[in-house]
Formats: C-alpha cells, sequence, structure tokens
DNA sequence: AAAGCGGGGTC
DNA sequence: GACCCAGCTTT
C-alpha cells in the first residue's frame, strides 16, 4: 500500500508538470546533475537558460574537465555562488578520473563527489537513474511540514526526523519512487509555496494536517534570521568577481575600488575569494621615478 | 548546530 | 526592506 499522499500528487503532477529540459528523457545523467548543482539555491527560471547554453557548450563531464576556469567562471555568470561553477569542474575532472567519465549510479559514488551534498545524490539517483531514493530538498520538507506535520514550515535546518519521515512516504518501488520524488518538489514549487499557498489547486488539501489545524502561523520564525546584503562582504566579494568576469586582462587593486567604499572589506573579500580558489593575485614588478615597485593584480583562474 | 556563501524576483 | 530560492562546506 502506497502511503495517501502519493496516488493524488502523481496524478496531479502526470498533468500539471513543468516542462524542463533536464526532464526530457533525451537528457544525459550528466545534464542531470548539472542542472541540480546550479539549482542549489537558484531558482528555476534563472537557471533554465543559463544551463541549455552550458550543456550546449560543455555536453560531458570530460569536455568541462578540459575547459578554462576563467571561461567556466564566466559561463556561469551571475548565478550566484560561484564556487558552485568551480566544485563542478572539480566534480567533472572526478567522473573523469574515478568514473571512466561515466556519472556513477551508486549514491555513495556520488556523495563522494565535489559539490554533491546529500541531497543532489539522491536527486541524482532519482531523476537521472530512475531508483527509490530519499530526495528531501525545501519544497518537500515544506510539503511534509504541512500536510504530515501541520506546519506552517520545517525548522530551519533539517534534522532526522524529517528524513526519516520522508523515507516512510517514499514508495518501494523505483520507478514509482522517482516519480513520487520530482512530483512532490514539483508540488512544493507551484502549490504549496512558502508565501502564499494555492491550497484551492492541492490535490492533497483534504489530507492536510496545516489545514485542518487552521494554518496555524509558523513556529520557528523568531529564529530564522538572514544575512542582509546591501554593503556586505557578499556583496563586495560579488562585485569583484563581476569586474574579473569582465575583464580581458589581469586587473590592478586599484581599480577595484568599484567593489565598494570600505578598504577593508575590499581587502577581505579579495583575500577570501583568493583562499576560495576563485581568484588568482600576481605580483607584477615595474619602475616608477626610477624605483622598482610591486603592484598586485588579480585575474580569473585558470 | 551554526555560519558563510550570490543575486534577483516578489510581496 | 524582508523573504525566498531543487544546498554544500567548514567550523
Amino acid at each position: 500500500m502506497p502511503h495517501p499522499l502519493v496516488p493524488p500528487v502523481l496524478d496531479w503532477y502526470a498533468r500539471s508538470a513543468r516542462d524542463l529540459p533536464w526532464r526530457r528523457p533525451g537528457c544525459t545523467p550528466w545534464g542531470v546533475l548539472v542542472s541540480e548543482v546550479m539549482l542549489q539555491q537558484t531558482p528555476v527560471v534563472r537557471v533554465e537558460p543559463l544551463w541549455r547554453a552550458w550543456m550546449q557548450r560543455w555536453p560531458t563531464p570530460a569536455h568541462l574537465a578540459d575547459a578554462a576556469t576563467s571561461d567556466v567562471l564566466r559561463a556561469w555568470d551571475r548565478l550566484g555562488y560561484p564556487r558552485r561553477a568551480l566544485r563542478l569542474q572539480e566534480c567533472a575532472r572526478a567522473v573523469v578520473e574515478r568514473h571512466d567519465g561515466e556519472l556513477p549510479t551508486d549514491e555513495a559514488a556520488l556523495l563522494a563527489l565535489p559539490g554533491v551534498g546529500t541531497y543532489t545524490a539522491a536527486a541524482v539517483v532519482a531523476f537521472a537513474h530512475g531508483r527509490r531514493s530519499v530526495v528531501v530538498d525545501t519544497n518537500v520538507r515544506r510539503v511534509l511540514a504541512r500536510t504530515l506535520g501541520g506546519e506552517a514550515l520545517p525548522p530551519p535546518s533539517l534534522t532526522r526526523s524529517e528524513m526519516a519521515r520522508a523515507a516512510q512516504v517514499v514508495p518501494d518501488d523505483d520507478a514509482t519512487a522517482a516519480r513520487w520524488s520530482v512530483a512532490v518538489m514539483e508540488l512544493g514549487a507551484l502549490v504549496c509555496t512558502a508565501r502564499s499557498p494555492r491550497c484551492a489547486a492541492c490535490p492533497v488539501d483534504d489530507l492536510c494536517a496545516w489545514r485542518a489545524a487552521g494554518m496555524p502561523a509558523d513556529e520557528h520564525a523568531h529564529r530564522r534570521r538572514r544575512q542582509a546584503w546591501a554593503g556586505t562582504d557578499r556583496q563586495v566579494r560579488g562585485r569583484v568577481m563581476a569586474t574579473l568576469r569582465a575583464a580581458d586582462h589581469p586587473v590592478p587593486e586599484a581599480l577595484l575600488v568599484d567593489a565598494g567604499p570600505d578598504e577593508a572589506q575590499r581587502t577581505r573579500a579579495v583575500t577570501g575569494l583568493v583562499a576560495d580558489g576563485l581568484v588568482v593575485r600576481e605580483d607584477v614588478v615595474g619602475t616608477v621615478d626610477g624605483e622598482r615597485v610591486t603592484t598586485a593584480v588579480y585575474r580569473l583562474p585558470g
């Protein structure tokens, strides 16, 4: 017997699923992995066009492994969290070296790849290989917190009990399990949304514990605090990266002033980027008024 | 368990 | 202006 949520959600998905390129039959397992990495904290609408161009340019792990890292970072453009692009190229190289260029099907082997965590490994098992796994992303957490937990939103960080609850709902056979995983995620993305859920369009509104309880407010609200954006180190890092992506020559330190007015903050940002491998610093020896001086220039790696 | 890490759209 | 988005890695 499947869990009561499963049949109506599968039926809803058959009617309502978006036509996304990484869900098409011809998409390779590597294409699925690339989509999953790009979708880590980045919405579908921003990923889709970039994914198409990316897969056109680097269709296989071998292609990406051989690319210049500077090209990879430029192609990543403003998708955000550029370290993901670095990890993705490292992942491609690991697939070439460890797995003869073919993405493994084993979840533990996937988890061992750079940039692949619990969610992404499970997602590739289900969406690329059609096998049973426990896929728990922010959408699944929210749907299960509401329908089964009776709460507005899940706790701030993923708990063991959430994983256990999710595992209980996943159907036993591979094909149905894979279908369930994509379907419940889609339900969270399109209907059971964080801000204003469309319960009128929900296939399991009659089974929803949160709805039955009168849709009480979020109990964890006081513990959710996000880092602000304006004026942060992250913003300055982003601007430095934007400057270097746009430059076709190494950029002198003085030109990075555009990234922000606070010198200490700029230094922090650039130092961090160099430590992360996203930026390379070079010392250039020149002559000013007959004196030898050393100045720093910055560029993208590779 | 918590903090750091982009960037853009939406309410 | 706050919140949210198919999370991962490091401490």
